[in-house]
DNA sequence: GTTAGTTTAAAACGATTGTTTGAATTAATA
DNA sequence: TATTAATTCAAACAATCGTTTTAAACTAAC
């Protein structure tokens, strides 16, 4: 049907030019002179552009988190009774949006932007879809990391997610800072360096420093 | 003199508001009725919006880079010879920025947006400052972290940044997701957090996970 | 007290934005 | 095939944006 043909189309080229330019320098005529549609489909379809950026949104983001919701039940099922590791839970959190950059280089772009910006319509759309994973991985970290307090477990939770956010993003500034050096191969590669960075955060000594 | 007033008053109106409603989303017009300043102004003293956006950017980078590699010379000097610890460098990284986060709540909020946002112009001014700091901090850790391939640590100061600036940004989103539980008390205390999550990852052994 | 330079004031400029309209076109149904 | 619904189209809309303009007000030195 050409009608979803064009949904999608909007989509992917809405997608891919919020993720280059920007949300905010992105123009409705940007994407549907690039999509090669008519200016008013995107009303059309989606009402309006926060319409667009919250389809955006939707289309990637449930199946991601459906993804970290699996792979976090079958270690469930494997570690009955059993402590999880560290390692392991951070695999499930972790490894479907690298797997996701990797796919797809735009939307945890695009995802990085509406993280950092403090309107509030989009941010809250985005981060309510966030909220159940972290709760179901709080409680599964909370298991595996006994001696942590429940506030510490936060704070470095929130660590965590900074540098998995930061990676989403700057993903290609890292090849520049680094001079070249740090290589994105494949996926398994990039989660196993920020497995291993954070699962030794989330294990650190409780001790005062300094 | 009327004119430095202007100028800062104008600095510290655009600060605030990029921070908290967005950097695109904050007209001049919003910015000089609040400042209570003529939409002219803008112009006059600082070219264009793009320059008003430099001028806030630029006031607060220099004094917190230098604070930095003042913190870090101090160590080189008591640490003659010896192995400066991992934490001691961290701190000399981290606590200029965490410091101005609760001195003033908006800069870093702005700059979070800057550097996730892939608009060219803005980001190359707020990067291009931060590289001198990258390169000076990566041969302080290269010292005490000799056991590390080059790439590895890259790697994960890559994610350390990402911690440290999604702690700048999100600051305020921490405590809504912890429902609470996370109180941003004082600065040496998210210091001391940060600095014991990174430290724990940058020295996390290299071995091959999953 | 006059003059030159600086800063503000109010208004308008041209360009771009998201959105809406109503007719034309296509697809689906019976 | 005739009718209806869904979609696309070109054009215009109203609002807002950054910027510029011209005159007025102010400051400071001679």
């Amino acid at each position: 049907m050409a009608s979803v043909s064009t949904k999608d189309i909007l989509l992917d080229t809405a997608e891919k030019l919020f993720a280059e330019k920007g949300i905010k320098e992105t123009s409705l005529r940007d994407i549907t002179a690039l999509a090669n549609v008519n200016l008013a489909s995107v009303n059309y379809h989606f009402g309006s552009k926060d319409g667009l950026i919250n389809g955006v949104i939707v289309r990637r983001i449930n199946p991601l988190n459906e993804e970290r919701f699996r792979l976090l039940e079958e270690l469930n099922e494997i570690y009955t009774e059993r402590e999880v590791p560290v390692e392991k839970i951070l695999y499930a959190l972790l490894i479907p949006g690298i797997r996701l950059c990797f796919s797809n280089p735009h939307f945890l772009r695009f995802a990085g932007q509406i993280v950092s910006d403090p309107d509030q319509e989009v941010y809250h759309i985005f981060v309510s879809h966030f909220e159940q994973v972290f709760k179901r991985f709080r409680d599964a970290f909370k298991c595996s990391l006994t001696h942590l307090p429940e506030h510490e477990l936060m704070w470095r939770m929130h660590f965590l997610i900074g540098a998995m956010i930061h990676t989403w993003t700057n993903h290609s500034g890292l090849n520049w800072l680094s001079g070249g050096v740090c290589k994105l191969n494949n996926e398994e590669e990039v989660a196993n360096r920020l497995i291993g960075f954070c699962s030794a955060g989330l294990k650190a000594p409780l001790v005062k420093l300094i």
